[in-house]
Parts: structure tokens; sequence; C-alpha cells
DNA sequence: AATAGTTAGTGTAAAAAATACACTAAGTTG
DNA sequence: CAACTTAGTGTATTTTTTACACTAACTATT
């Protein structure tokens, strides 16, 4: 039995959310449709797993240094034994007809500060609408939508997604990151009173210039104390 | 690589909250210290990972039909090759020198519900105070711990606990299992309110009766409609 | 200089939820 | 019938959540 690692990367910019996936690289000699599936691997036999999640995202994509955490294990017997995912599976793994289980990471970053390059068995690597992902090779469909329930979650909750800002940013953007990720329109003074009571931002002097209407001021993430 | 399921069940009876763990057979012609664990073993190569949690919770125990939740996966790739665990794992596994990570889940039952029986590896079965839980083997201690903390979490949230109780109770058990779990005290009159609003219980017609003070309602879960 | 266009920024009232708190009621036992 | 024990109940206060609309500040255009 195996076990694997799937990470699901959500990305962030000014009005979309999307998450990372990897296109399928064309077995030599075949010619399939390559599908698309959430940068995933195997993990080896030396090192844990939330270690395993870094490698292989940086592996197959490039990106590095993200926070991930993980979320849920899925542990279909047939999970990886579709007949869409078996040619696939026969090109690169040295056991192609083993069952793997697999363990769920996700993470949120700004699109901009990641410019995903595809490497290892993935062809390409690109950022996909999460509100039109197609259907992904085994059974990363389930475990996108999985991680998507959890980062709404954890977004309400722990107030993530500040490092998905700019370092300066003002608090119409920020809401328009919680709108997006959540899909809903929130309420501007009672978003701005709940933000500001966590204490988790503060004003900087400086405002926004160079927009045609009244400039917004900008805040920054406060330094937690140490 | 081996994956494995732990099941970490918590069982309540009138005022403690206990786990079930199991103690270590004796291999054979040796004299160890026998260590208590949580149940767990080897997934199948043909079951989910739901499925192994109960039929592997039933082999060492015999508790049967309840209910487990997954929360978590625990990869450490030293986590069971520790000293202390070599010569249990030597005893009945085949391939007792693999890294096995392992998936976990919780349940909370009652504990007068089930008789908790030894087999398979499991020498004995028991109900053990979670304030007072002994070195175990692995890194279940971590893995217990845990599962107490999402237990709590979601006692909180989903109002999940009502299975532990008697087909009639009164609201009085209701909250005592709630402080047991919680470890702290509840107000008595806020608490009804609150469960009352969630409109999850009914009241019977009948009442306690045979103590010694004045006998009180009795309630049931209200079954979910169709 | 004035106007139009655009987003920033702000307060309050009402409703709902959470908290703190103490006495009477209805049984049992001796 | 007195003593003991737990059941059961209401209210006032505080906190949190929700709904809602106007003025301010800048740019571009005339």
């Amino acid at each position: 039995m195996d076990v694997s690692v799937d990470c699901v990367v959500f990305g962030f910019d000014d009005d979309e959310l999307k998450v990372l996936l990897i296109e399928q690289k064309q077995p030599d000699g075949k010619t399939i449709k390559p599908q698309k599936a959430a940068p995933g691997d195997l993990v080896q036999e030396d090192e844990g797993l939330d270690e395993a999640a870094q490698r292989i995202l940086k592996e197959l994509t490039s990106l590095q240094g993200i926070y991930l955490k993980q979320f849920h294990s899925f542990g279909d017997p047939n999970r990886v034994s579709g007949l869409k995912d078996r040619d696939w599976l026969r090109s690169f793994r040295t056991h192609p007809e083993r069952r793997v289980i697999t363990v769920g990471y996700y993470s949120l970053v700004k699109m901009d500060d990641f410019n995903p390059q595809a490497a290892s068995f993935a062809r390409k690597a690109q950022w996909v609408d999460v509100y039109k992902i197609p259907n992904l090779a085994f059974d990363h469909n389930e475990i996108v939508a999985e991680a998507l329930k959890v980062l709404r979650h954890e977004l309400m909750a722990d107030h993530i997604g500040f490092e998905l800002l700019p370092e300066k940013f003002t608090l119409s953007q920020l809401q328009k990151l919680y709108e997006i990720i959540l899909d809903k329109k929130l309420d501007k003074r009672n978003f701005r009173k709940n933000i500001l009571r966590t204490n988790t931002v503060e004003p900087l002097e400086e405002k926004q210039s160079g927009v045609l209407h009244k400039p917004a001021q900008l805040f920054s993430v406060k330094r937690k104390k140490q």
C-alpha cells in the first residue's frame, strides 16, 4: 500500500479564487487526453507527512515555503484504479496498480507571489478558477471540494488569509478577498468592525494614491509580538 | 509503507470520561512490560478507511456499530520504531520494522452499552480515565490528546453526545455529560435554555422515579425527520 | 472653476445571544 | 412532619450581530 500527499493550493488575486492544478505529461508514445490534478505524489520512506507535502509541491510546481495544512485523508480502495487514470500512472509510477491512500493538505497564497513552473511528471502547472474546475484525475474533485469547505471554515474562524494581500492593503481589498473566498457579499461597516476588533491589522501613515476616487487608508498586518 | 487506523473511543458514564485502551499481549517467551495503546491495526488491501476503523475496533475490543469520525493522520517516520514498541510489534506483525502511517478516528459512546472484550493481539481492553492516561505505545499519547481536543470542539459546535445517554434521560444528566467532557462547570439555567433551543430533545410523559429527591422530567432525543 | 464619477469612511438602533444569579417544588427517609 | 436532596424556573444586564445611508476626497472632463 502506498501513501501520497495531495496539495490543494488556493490562489487569490484581485478578483478570483483559483486552485493550482497540474496537467499530466503525455506518456511516451501514447496520446491520452491529459487530465488535470492537484499536485501530489508518494510519501518517501524517510520523510514526515508535512515534509512530504512541501517537497512534492515544490517538485511539481516549484512553489516553496508556503504553509500547508493537513485537512483530511482519503482512502477509498479504488480511488486511483479508475480506467481514466491507468495510463498516466503507468507512465511514471513504479507500482502503478498499487492502492494509494492520500493525505490532503491545503494552502492559500497570493498568486502574484508564486509563479508555478511545472516539472517532474507535470507538464503544466496552472491556476484554475475554483468555480470552473473540470473533471480531475483520481478523486481530486472530491478532495478539492473538501479543501474548499475547510478553507472557508478556517477563514471565518481564524482569519487566515492576510498573507494573501500586498504588504500594504486597504480594508476594501481585504473585504473583497473574504467575499471571493466565501462567495458572498459582506456588509462594509460590519466587516470593518469585525476586522478591527481582531486587532490583527494596523493603519499606516500612508494612503492610496493614483486612484480616481477618494484614496483609502492603507493597512498592514500587525506583527505578532514575540 | 503500511497504513493503519487508530481508534480513540471515549466512554462516558455517570461521572467520568474514559478512553478505551487495549493492553498488549505478552509475546511468547518474552516478559516485556505490557503497554497500553489505543486500538488500531493495519488497513487491509480491500477496505476503505472508515470501514477499516470499524473492523479493527471490533476485532480488538468487540465494539461494533459505533460512529467513528476521522480527525487527523499521523506520519512521523519513526512513530512506531521506538525501542519500547519493538518486541510487541514483532510478536504479531508480518513486517514489524515497516513504517506505519496512521489515520486517527474518534468516537464517543456510553460505557454501559459496550462491554469491551479483548481479542486478537489485545490482552485486555479497558476504560481508562482520560485524566490519568499512562505512557502509551507508539505516539498514542499525542493521538489521544489530539482526539480529545477535537471532541471538545465538536461537542460545543454540533451538540454531538446525545448518544451517550440512556434512551430516557434528564437534563441534569445531559448537563453532567457536558461538564465531564469539557471539564468545567456550566450554569444550569443557561444550559437548559441552550439545549432546548437546539430543538434536539423532547420531554416524555414520564418522570424519574425511585430517587430520593424531586423526580426529574425525562427527555429523549428527537428523531430527525426524514 | 465647476461638475460628474467613483470609492472611502463612518454610527446607530434593534434584535439576538450570552451571562449572572436565587428561590420554590416535589419527592425520599427517618 | 422535619430534614434532605435535586428539579425546575425568570429576569436584568451585557455583549454580539445585524441592517442600513449618507458625506468625504480624490480624478477626469468640460
